[in-house]
DNA sequence: GCCAAAATTGACTTTTACGTAAATTCCTTT
DNA sequence: AAAGGAATTTACGTAAAAGTCAATTTTGGC
């Protein structure tokens, strides 16, 4: 069994399943949901480089904490290529959005890690009283 | 009505609910779930400020995307004050697992921010083609 | 061309995180 | 004391995001 299929251009979904480890129903459900589009040989999925990236991309989105109909907005954004005026402002505006909560996360990611640094100095510092080595 | 209780040193639920903008409903299913313990005037919930420093603390793991579990979690490494020194290394390794999922997210974000705003410059330069104010 | 392994489909189930509604109780205001 | 307004409890409901299972294909290797 090779790690790439044979006519070394498409992933099968199981290779992606072991990339990623996500399951072929969580892939299958994302393809569903309309978030990917993999080419067809017969019935078998064959997923491109660009397919592969775009989970890449929504399993990121998912260790944000976002859900699947507000990565399906955020992919709209980078696909949507509008050409007239009033769409390209509601972009702007949907990006600015999505910029705010992200740096929302950012600093409530940079607070909580302050705080769970200092658990963990406290934590070295008793175990140093108690004369114990890391 | 006044905006704080009368005696002054508890906050009532909806008080909570308005500032932080989440229902009832919310707060005491995370009573139910252990994360905060009010203490009661009768049945009614009574809010210390710890309390509701509490609900901030959880909330701001909801942000980032931690389930109920993997906050208690993160609440119980506060807590636990473990003078034995194999909890005491369990504890600093669990503390390492959480920061090392909270650094991944924090590059998951610079990531998506850098992207976002690639796409957002993009628009702009668009608009500005298109003789198009900000 | 056959056959086991891999892939697909569809239906149903599960888990999480609350929402909602009804009945009840407590407090206060008139 | 009657009424009205919060707060509570209990119980059931639900949407999102998969997991599970069974019944077919499909495919690739020999």
């Amino acid at each position: 069994m090779a790690a790439r299929s044979e006519i070394n251009e498409y992933f099968t979904i199981t290779e992606l399943t072991k990339e990623f480890g996500v399951s072929t129903r969580t892939i299958r459900f994302y393809e569903d949901e309309g978030l990917i589009n993999p080419v067809r040989r017969g019935r078998t999925r064959l997923f491109r480089p660009s397919d592969r990236r775009l989970l890449s991309f929504i399993l990121r989105g998912k260790r944000l904490g976002f859900s699947i109909a507000e990565i399906r907005e955020i992919l709209l954004m980078y696909k949507e290529p509008p050409g007239e005026e009033g769409q390209l402002r509601l972009l702007v505006r949907r990006i600015h959005e999505k910029r705010g909560e992200l740096e929302q996360k950012r600093r409530d990611i940079e607070e909580t890690l302050r705080e769970l640094e200092s658990v963990e100095e406290a934590s070295l510092t008793r175990m140093a009283e108690l004369g114990v080595g890391t």
